[in-house]
DNA sequence: ATCGAGCCAATTTTT
DNA sequence: TTGGCTCGAT
């Protein structure tokens, strides 16, 4: 051991050979993000700029190299030739082009000059985000970087309410009360209050008390500022009430997790002080999206070292209706005067004109950090504008235009159809089935919202926190027991004046008094729930929901209920055990409080990918973050997009303008712009100009698309044909071959219904006859 | 307790 | 037009 033909200079040589060879492909911006790692950074993505490429390498150069690179008087106590050799032959090997991942020896020996890992803080908005950047790292490293933190604001703040419960005055198994929940309790207390549910709509209270809580007003405040609106005094109350039945539930909103981390942090110096200690170099993605609880969270947090990198794009903030506060980002140079500001403005994504057509749209736009996106790609084509007669032509042309492509040679997972709201969706899907296009639908309804899953994830909340009276109002007569409406106000009137939460009341049920029925249907239900428990902890989470399932008899009331609806809640919920499974399969010390956790921050969004060859659907909102070679936009319509709700504010005009720019950003290649000169909008024909961010696109980048075909061929024909979309994208028609997952093969005898919910009558020769909804069914053709 | 008719409102929604 | 919700009849 030790070294033998080399000398120390040669090592630290070889090593600044290999990190310059290993950023090499990145551009003098993005190698500037990387390389300043100590100090304020504002790093201002555009659209395509390869942003996420940035913060990976940024954290790659923090762990190998440290933050400021320097060369060290000592080489590795424990390098030897062999080390020397290794580095060599990698260096050859990329000069030759073969760079794959970093030999494990290689990283071993670098990081430890380097940042640990778990000084490391990167704060994402979406799971989906921060998997793509664990991925990234581990691709590079071959390994994971343990005790980094890569995640959402609010994976890490649950993380650190739940280390920190023992001075937060909550119990250590709150639960997390998603947005379905909050409305309920808002409801509740709206009623209550005897307040008019249409005059005052509980969703309306439930966005004033979440920009309370995103904006750390607390119930005084938000009290003593209402006075003299009638409205906002109501919702004070509200407020205030809302509060205290979150807490006496033991559960925290989303909002909460973040408020109460700050309010932690605030109210507790030394904790802060740990944290700030060991999160020394923080990354914030997507900061234009922050909003002002978020703001503080991340000055708290880096006020000590101020290693703060954050990244974002003031044209792509399109949430403020999320209370994302625009200033955040604009502001941020004011905020850290140190700042080193760096702008990526090279985009790899966009040809020429879709990206000048971008440029001038967002141009209009006063707000803004000026910025001027290029390209090294050629003008390409221009951009397609189409006058439609009315929304089924838009349809029609979209459907026309994407066969045009693929007989160029595109896919249908290269084409994206955007719009501006999700009931867009209907006549597009409609035209997408009759002419047997596949697509898929991005958004809409999501798993954790299916009414089956919700219940049983509302049996396994109220086992981890029997505080919880929201998610135990939900299962208390799911299976149908014999508990109505009735004795529930009862039970709920005796725990109020007792203060007891529902739970505890319902062991009181002799007290109260309650006819033997209801009684009957108490005591049934408490006995199974004390069963439940004692499996708590005994059991894997899997073990638990299958002993639920089966013992409340929910599965068997499924079974008994026929038609296409039961059918696919039951593969949902077997869906839902194979995500137990594998959560018990892979967790390090599975728990039921960390499932219910980890499930609740998590959506859908997570891996559409993986989804078959298929023309993507989705709003722009969703849109955010993906590319696809051909976008089509459609609904360019004043009052459609921008949307009419916008048009009096100039604030918001300007968020519609820049979801306009992030929907052209998306594409790649080509970029289709319809409008229509009428459109059914709720039942009533409507005539809107064209939007005015068609006239926002300078003439020479467009050409106007006219229309060949005769008008006839392109109203809708009803053929017998049925199609619809599914999981796998498939269509279906009667006569068809088809193979289930678990009945085998099977012929369709026939098709009905409409939208998305097509019931397929399917014929298996040896299991039957079967309805079932395609949405949802493994069926693949044959 | 449960189901169906009738009424009303109607963006976007990373967690 | 749709869907979500309330209220009234079984």
């Amino acid at each position: 051991m030790g070294l033998t033909k080399y000398s120390t200079e040669h090592y630290w040589q070889l090593r600044e050979k290999i990190r310059e060879r290993l950023f090499s492909h990145l551009n003098p911006a993005q190698l500037e993000a990387v390389k300043t790692g100590k100090g304020p950074v504002l790093c201002l993505a555009g659209a395509g700029s390869g942003k996420t490429m940035a913060m990976v390498y940024r954290i790659l150069h923090l762990y190998l190299f440290g933050a400021e690179y320097q060369r060290q008087v000592k080489p590795p106590f424990d390098l030897t030739d062999d080390d020397i050799e290794l580095m060599e032959a990698w260096l050859q090997d990329a000069k030759e082009g073969r760079i794959t991942g970093l030999p494990q020896r290689m990283v071993a020996l670098f990081c430890r000059n380097g940042v640990e890992p778990r000084r490391i803080l990167a704060i994402t908005f979406t799971n989906k985000a921060a998997q793509e950047m664990k991925n990234r790292l581990e691709q590079l490293l071959g390994e994971t970087m343990h005790g980094m933190w890569v995640m959402t604001f609010h994976a890490a703040c649950l993380r650190i309410l739940r280390r920190e419960i023992a001075v937060l005055d909550y119990g250590k198994d709150f639960s997390i009360y998603d947005a379905a929940d909050q409305l309920q309790v808002v409801r509740n207390i709206v009623k209550e209050m005897d307040l008019d549910e249409k005059k005052y709509s509980p969703r309306m209270f439930l966005s004033i008390i979440s920009r309370f809580k995103c904006e750390l007003k607390n119930t005084e405040k938000a009290a003593r500022e209402a006075q003299g609106d009638y409205i906002m005094e109501k919702a004070a109350t509200i407020y205030a009430e809302y509060c205290r039945r979150l807490k006496q539930n033991n559960a925290m909103d989303f909002d909460d997790l973040l408020m109460k981390t700050v309010l932690l942090f605030q109210n507790n110096p030394d904790i802060l002080a740990k944290y700030q200690e060991r999160f020394q170099y923080i990354l914030v993605d997507e900061y234009q999206d922050t909003n002002h609880v978020q703001y503080i969270l991340v000055k708290l947090l880096a006020a000590r070292h101020q290693n703060l990198c954050v990244v974002g794009d003031d044209d792509q903030s399109i949430y403020a209706f999320r209370q994302a506060d625009i200033r955040n980002i604009l502001d941020f140079e004011r905020d850290y005067p140190q700042t080193k500001v760096i702008k990526l403005e090279q985009n790899y994504r966009s040809t020429g004109c879709i990206l000048a057509a971008a440029n001038e749209v967002i141009s209009c736009n006063k707000a803004r950090k000026a910025k001027a996106l290029w390209t090294e790609k050629g003008q390409g084509e221009l951009l397609t504008i189409y006058e439609a007669n009315d929304e089924h032509d838009e349809a029609r042309f979209v459907c026309e235009r994407i066969n045009a492509l693929l007989d160029n040679g595109e896919n249908y997972r290269d084409c994206a159809v955007l719009m501006r709201t999700n009931a867009q969706s209907r006549v597009l899907e409609e035209w997408f089935m009759k002419r047997g296009l596949p697509y898929v639908i991005v958004g809409g309804h999501k798993f954790y919202e299916r009414m089956e899953i919700k219940d049983i994830m509302a049996y396994l909340r109220v086992l981890a926190n029997p505080q919880e009276s929201v998610g135990l109002r939900r299962i208390i007569n799911v299976p149908r027991r014999g508990i109505g409406e009735a004795t529930l106000q009862r039970v709920e009137e005796y725990g109020e004046a007792k203060g007891m939460v529902l739970f505890e009341a319902l062991w009181q049920y002799e007290e109260i008094g309650l006819s033997t029925r209801a009684s009957k249907g108490i005591i049934g239900f408490l006995e199974l729930m004390e069963g439940f428990r004692e499996a708590v902890g005994k059991m894997t989470v899997t073990g638990l929901t299958e002993k639920i399932l089966s013992e409340t008899g929910y599965v068997e009331s499924l079974r008994s209920e026929k038609g296409a609806d039961s059918q696919s809640r039951l593969e949902n919920l077997q869906e839902f055990l194979s995500v137990t499974k594998e959560y018990d399969e892979q967790a390090e010390e599975p728990t039921l409080q960390e499932f219910l956790g980890r499930t609740s921050l998590v959506t859908e969004l997570d891996g559409y990918e993986d989804e078959a060859n298929a023309v993507v659907m989705m709003t722009m909102h969703m849109a955010k973050g993906l590319e696809f070679p051909n976008v089509f936009i459609v609904g360019m319509e004043e009052g459609v997009f921008p949307h009419a709700r916008s048009l009096l504010e100039e604030k918001e005009l300007e968020e519609e303008r820049r979801l306009c720019y992030v929907a052209l950003t998306r594409a790649k290649e080509r970029v289709f712009l319809v409008h229509a000169r009428q459109r059914n909008l709720y039942g009533r024909m409507n005539h809107s100009g064209p939007s005015r961010f068609l006239e926002e696109i300078p003439e020479d980048l467009w050409k106007e698309y006219m229309v060949k075909d005769d008008f006839f061929k392109t109203t809708m024909s009803t053929s017998g044909r049925m199609g619809v979309n599914g999981g796998n994208s498939m269509l279906f028609s009667v006569g068809d071959k088809v193979e289930h997952k678990k009945w085998g093969q099977g012929v369709v005898v026939s098709a009905k219904g409409e939208g998305t919910d097509v019931e397929l009558t399917i014929a298996f020769p040896s299991q039957g006859i079967k309805k079932l909804l395609t949405k949802y069914a493994p069926l693949k053709k044959i």
